[in-house]
DNA sequence: CTGTTAGCGCCTTCAA
DNA sequence: TTGAAGGCGCTAACAG
């Protein structure tokens, strides 16, 4: 595209490159007059500043990377969407970047990235370590980690209580009366996964329960497959998220069997679709929006102020009870 | 962050920068010695090339602008990561920019994109003329249409056809016996709206049958709302979209109502969800991904031959036959 | 095969 | 209040 420079706009207005620099970034007194020869000017061409010089003379480009999965996926559109809302209104920019959580690929879109000269980097990668980002966080990148963590790499994030969201799940299933579970879990090397798994076998063991655990992954298939092979059916199947919730219930009911009554089904996220889902899914939402938006803020704030500001912020999940579940008799 | 420039690479190697500019971009003859030396360096400084210096010199940015109404639409989704695919394969990188559909908000998005230097646009807008944007078409911005077409707007652009769509949705509904239909439709200034519309009156007069139509918006409390206040069933709900879809399902079920036994309800779309949809909805499928990557790929190829080629890519719907319709008996 | 240099568009001293 | 000039990091002539 042909697009006129600063230099044009002098010419046309009769003045230096200087003075239209300070009538643009009003960085300097300019005298009225020059002042509206240059705005002519500049509507006349129909100027725009290129940010790409300002990048190079600035060293900063009002971008940012976004490592995720998959945008496909309902759960991280919504993160993606609060923090391009805030990205937005702080006049930075978002570069999307899917890894289908592939560790290469990740290397890969990170080195991009960088090329790119992003100013900071919001990441949702797979939970295993990552040499290269490491390096990056120690020479001065600036990251916020999105939904996991990474061992090892000390920096700064955003997460939800899953510990909280699990026992919350849990005591509500016991309380109303289930005694043996199936947690049909996602992927393993997933920091949330993980935790659940843990905080799941400690509820079972203290309450003395019965219970079986597996990871699979974080999808409807998975929940499906894994569902139609599901010989006895305990009273409860905790599911890793509702993807695989919508999986196992229709492979349940394929079999015959219904839910809640024969069994209670719950998910995990509460994305769009389980409010509509047959049955309502009984699950623990993630505010997924706020996730991505509390991100950014605390990136840009760790941008701006230069800051090294190693913050951890955890968000509260929330139980909502919805028609995949019963009250059991004592 | 602190990054190495080529200079201090060239130091470290005890080159010119030219030579390390050359063995880095493979851009002409380097003796085996010194390019040895140049990794090395480029190896120990952790050293990537700056995009943002090269796009200045170059002209070129390699990066790719997309407007579209929301993310969080499994719809655009789809679409972006089709688009995301191609042009990642392809040495670019996507900026996403949500405008909710908002006229002014595409505008302002529009000029961050073109003062962030984008090569190319990709364009999911309202229906309605963009004046900014036919000035940067004209002046050269390079843009490929998709899903929706401005008019008065001459460019490229990728559609699924919408009125095969429609015709081949009724020509099924029509053959199973349906007699009355409400067409539930979407936005009344989008693209897709209005031709199935056309399309819809036309069928309908010309095999002489009961019909009302109404606008309202491509969501499913749309749907809900709308499906609330009908009074008297016809045979069949033609929604603008699966979402609409969905809320005309719950409606209905609601008022004690059964789908596809007292009224079929059709789609459009066909979302990731629909298929697990309570019943499982019968719908015309978009091949969204694939619109995404034609986009992408129309795009980079008019920008990379640099030829001003105004092709319009037009992609096939496809029928897909589920359980929220049903045969009526003649 | 290698090095020197101009310049992409902009901001920012510095001097006037 | 204004203009001239250097330089951000890089590539592409040009010269050797």
């Amino acid at each position: 595209m042909n697009r006129p420079s600063i230099k044009e706009v002098a010419k046309k207005a009769g003045v230096s490159i200087s003075t239209v620099s300070r009538v643009l970034n009003n960085s300097a007194p300019v005298s009225e007059e020059l002042r509206k020869k240059v705005e002519a000017a500049v509507k006349e061409l129909g100027y725009y500043p290129s940010n790409i010089a300002k990048s190079l003379r600035k060293g900063k480009t009002k971008t940012i990377g976004f490592i995720l999965p998959d945008i496909t996926n309902p759960f991280f559109a919504d993160i993606v969407r609060g923090a391009e809302d805030f990205l937005r209104k702080k006049g930075y920019t978002l570069i999307l970047c899917n890894s289908d959580q592939n560790g290469e690929q990740e290397i890969q879109l990170l080195e991009t990235l960088i090329s790119k000269h992003i100013d900071g980097l919001l990441f949702t990668g797979t939970g295993s370590f990552n040499l290269l980002l490491e390096e990056k966080i120690r020479k001065g990148l600036k990251v916020v980690f999105l939904d996991r963590i990474i061992q090892g790499i000390n920096s700064s994030y955003v997460i939800v209580d899953n510990k909280k969201g699990m026992e919350l799940l849990l005591d509500f299933l016991i309380k109303s009366g289930h005694k043996s579970f199936i947690f049909i879990n996602g992927n393993k090397e997933t920091f949330s996964a993980k935790i659940r798994y843990e905080v799941f076998v400690e509820k079972m063991e203290k309450a003395k329960l019965e219970y079986k655990h597996y990871f699979t992954n974080f999808s409807y298939e998975a929940g499906y497959n894994f569902a139609k092979k599901i010989r006895k059916l305990p009273h409860a199947i905790v599911c890793g998220n509702d993807l695989i919730a919508y999986g196992v219930i229709d492979a349940i009911e394929e079999k015959g069997y219904r839910v809640p009554d024969d069994v209670s089904v719950t998910g995990f996220d509460d994305i769009l679709f389980s409010k509509h889902f047959k049955p309502p899914l009984t699950t623990i939402r993630q505010p997924k929006y706020k996730m991505g938006m509390k991100a950014a803020e605390l990136l840009i704030k760790i941008i701006e102020e230069n800051k090294f500001l190693n913050r951890g912020i955890i968000l509260e999940p929330e139980l909502i009870i919805r028609k995949s579940t019963k009250e059991l008799k004592k």
